[in-house]
DNA sequence: CGAGCGGTTGAGTAGGATCAATTGTTGTGG
DNA sequence: CCACAACAATTGATCCTACTCAACCGCTCG
């Protein structure tokens, strides 16, 4: 249970910062760079490292840069559930607030770019930039927990897969620029079994099982574990009761 | 299906108001208050009215004042998911979104506080106050999601509803100031047995089953079908196992 | 080689959904 | 004033989806 020496990554300008346009940080100056330069450092986690335990206190917040990070809530008799999925350039930690109220975990491996917390709060007070994006990025966040709201309320498990490969195939999607909406799309799951089932209210065998059968079906086709490709997109939307289309199964 | 004439409200000032110090206005100053009642007008909406369809242009935010609101998702195939529950003070809409994502409903009688969209959002670019007080909101309106996901997720039936009667009983004990935890707490449910399956990922079949059984057992008492005692909060408590206690049931 | 881990599949079960009947309660019109 | 419709809610019977428990596969690592 020893902790390792936690490893600090080498400084990074902002200027060359994959996530400069995406973070916190998109709306920012060259004046606020400099103050965010002033505060910040990077941390580097391990696939399976828990970043920040339920509970804990934080004296940081942070962007992350690169890798996935989860956010998830446990019982007292260990039921969980993911709460967040934090890709790069989301946000981690709440400005005013000592201690942390979920688990972070990272499923890849993870770097961050840590703020600390005094001063960032100090700026959000006194630059606007930083508080507007900040406010924008919240807002998407609670407009994607409520269609995670209604994916958990109401969805079939098969709903409930196909809407997660949907909303990965979909990120991906933009980062390949490619795919207007029915072209075939490939991706790798980042995502064990068991995470799937933290995320979607469903316990592992339901996801593998219902994995199966989309595949058995032709919706998607697998190589390996966790290669995935979508031959019809439409097709996958409409499995997963989002529908732009009206569901033209037969 | 015909509408009536918009019910416009006498103006009150912001002095007066009974949220003045908790909705977004919170923390503004007396020439930002100015600015505010420069754009602000009074609505009232009926119980049962929806204040708003998901889709509709909406060219205006808003405050509760009073009553109480829900938003809601539908599917094309009617299921529907309750993803937020509107009290005095909580805000509606977002600045920099023209069309509402979800169906408001007025559950109650309510009274909204409307601001002119286009003016408030250049208040929110120029006034801090403003922007700070909607970032803390929204950031609390995420906790309650993700608190939400975990009981969608991962709750029993039995555990949603006294979740959500726990949920309730909390909101009026602050309101009444009292029952520091164990007290006797009594109070009127706000929804009907279909609004509260909406919200909880059940059917109202459920829910009904649910609360007998929750009397049966002693758990709460109930007087006609609406008004609720609570003899022992801790009790409820661990029923929803959210627990500061440890469930000690026996 | 065996242990551990991620994943798949099968058999049996249970919790909540579905379909249906019934009881107030309220409000409307004759 | 009562009959009737509309609506909220309760309760019962039955069904089915997803959970539970269990065995097993393939791969990696020590």
């Amino acid at each position: 249970m020893s902790v390792k020496p936690r490893p600090l990554a080498p400084q990074i300008a902002c200027g060359d910062c994959q996530i400069r346009h995406r973070a916190v940080c998109a709306r920012c100056d060259g004046d606020e760079l400099r103050a965010l330069e002033e505060i910040k450092y990077y941390r580097r986690f391990e696939a399976g490292q828990t970043l920040v335990w339920s509970g804990d206190r934080m004296d940081f917040v942070a962007s992350v840069v690169n890798g996935i990070a989860t956010l998830t809530q446990t019982m007292e008799d260990g039921r969980r559930q993911m709460v967040g999925l934090l890709l790069p350039s989301d946000f981690v930690g709440r400005p005013g607030r000592a201690r942390a109220p979920y688990d972070v975990t990272a499923t890849t491996d993870v770097m961050l770019c840590c703020f600390r917390r005094e001063p960032f709060e100090a700026m959000i007070r006194e630059t606007p930039h930083l508080a507007q994006r900040l406010l924008e990025m919240t807002l998407d966040e609670l407009d994607a927990a409520r269609e995670w709201m209604l994916l958990l309320g109401r969805k079939t498990a098969r709903e409930k897969i196909a809407s997660l490969l949907a909303i990965l195939a979909r990120r991906n999607a933009t980062l390949q620029a490619r795919a207007g909406s029915g072209g075939t799309i490939t991706f790798d799951l980042p995502l064990t079994r068991e995470a799937m089932s933290d995320y979607l209210g469903l316990t592992l065998e339901t996801v593998s099982r219902q994995i199966s059968a989309l595949r058995r079906d032709g919706v998607i086709h697998l190589e390996g574990k966790r290669h995935i490709t979508v031959p019809d997109m439409n097709r996958l939307l409409s499995e997963a009761g989002d529908d732009s289309d009206g569901g033209l199964v037969d």
